[in-house]
DNA sequence: GCAAAAGTGTTATGAGTACACCCATGA
DNA sequence: TCATGGGTGTACTCATAACACTTTTGC
């Protein structure tokens, strides 16, 4: 029987995370099927404990549901309308709980009623390094390409689409984009990672110069994967 | 006896507003000194009703201490530290409490002792058109030049500064600036605050030409102010 | 006429864009 | 030797910075 011990956690505030992570040249975002409802998916999130830091809280409720330390967060906004988390109590819910006795308890209790401000926060993760992990209300914990979120629950999709925004300003002046790749990689993933966040194609040259006058990688040995053309070289981040 | 009704919020929730005005080529921003704690000094803040937006709490509240309506307004960040607004229960205080009981049922009430969770927000506002006024816990509300910002309660020295951050971040990208001044100004009263806002100086011409490529100024009539010198034209806004 | 402050024009500088060309690689 | 993709150099455009000059105002 799942449990959720209200007395560990501050009333009224939740935390909701957009996960991004970067594979075949698509940007993604870690969404997570709910168990006790059809058909609906949201973003991570979670509460927060009576006796911890908000961007702790983050980092706690990140490490459960990736398995990753030292995650890159950025907190960047409160979400605080005050009907966004009014629980969704439909017919097809009610039929769902009769067959699934075990999650009542938790979805009718009054904690999961009540009104909730939530934190958006937004993580960027090398996605190889990722396990993912449901909790305890998930029945899936998927990652989904930013071209093809589907409806979220609540409000998920405004803060998805917050957290993006921010991320794109926040881009170029944190440098945060290498994050998103493993430890080392060649000019071109850098540009294929910068164009599936921006949805828009750079100037293969220009580009290069702009990356490489940021002045934070390290050139290292060329790739050579068998292809029939020049090499191109690795970098690393320094510092 | 002040009163303050605990069944009307949000637990573990409030606001806290920097209001920015300008005046006499001085960033300033509004304070209050607290009446129940010697030389206590606190942004305006106040809590969430129990049914409202936490955008229209911030409006309700700024509207209370400054009787603007239509205000300037952006959410910057949340500040949850665990400790941030632990009470500061001194002797002090506590020979404080003992010439004025009124205050007492709300100092040592369990609500100011619960833990906070701190939305700030910043306002733009045309100095003269506020009339401050104090809430029931405010001895005085005064403005304070951003060059002289004394020591605040709990961590609203970082909230202010956070907001001015936040502020600078915003100014030309939104053209928010135009906020702070009355309906019509010259270009040197642009100018100035400008530079009060970014403490630093811009080159004459050039300033001008940036702020009349924005598009969103129209030229008005000159002004003469009776000095020996070329009569400035007025601007406004325009859209 | 003079000083003070406002208006405007002209040239430098630097970041970003567009175009071109050369080089390494494996079939 | 050829196609492919990677590396690099140069000229162009545009926004901002720096400098200079002219105009208006009241004494």
């Amino acid at each position: 029987m799942p449990t959720l011990d209200e007395n560990l956690y501050l009333s009224h505030l939740s935390i909701d995370c957009v996960v991004f992570g970067y594979a075949d040249g698509d940007l993604k975002v870690l969404l997570n099927k709910l168990s006790f409802f059809e058909e609906s998916i949201g973003l991570p999130g979670g509460f927060i404990h009576k006796n911890e830091d908000i961007d702790q809280a983050a980092k706690r409720i990140l490490f459960e549901r990736t398995s990753l330390e030292n995650i890159y967060l950025e907190q960047f906004k409160a979400f605080g309308k005050k009907n966004r988390s009014d629980f969704i109590f439909t017919k097809k819910l009610k039929n769902y709980l009769k067959l699934n006795s075990d999650f009542k308890a938790i979805i009718t209790s009054n904690w999961m009623k009540q009104r909730f401000i939530s934190l958006g926060y937004y993580a960027l993760v090398d996605i190889n390094k990722v396990k993912v992990k449901k909790n305890i209300l998930d029945e899936s914990a998927e990652w989904y390409s930013i071209q093809n979120i589907p409806k979220l629950i609540y409000d998920h999709n405004e803060i998805l689409f917050e957290g993006l925004k921010s991320l794109r300003n926040d881009f170029d002046t944190k440098l945060i984009g290498f994050n998103l790749l493993p430890e080392t990689f060649t000019m071109k993933d850098i540009q294929l990672m910068y164009e599936s966040v921006f949805e828009k194609t750079f100037a293969r040259n220009n580009f290069q110069k702009k990356i490489l006058d940021f002045g934070i990688l390290e050139r290292l040995e060329k790739k050579f994967t068998g292809a029939a053309n020049k090499a191109p070289y690795l970098y690393k981040r320094i510092q």
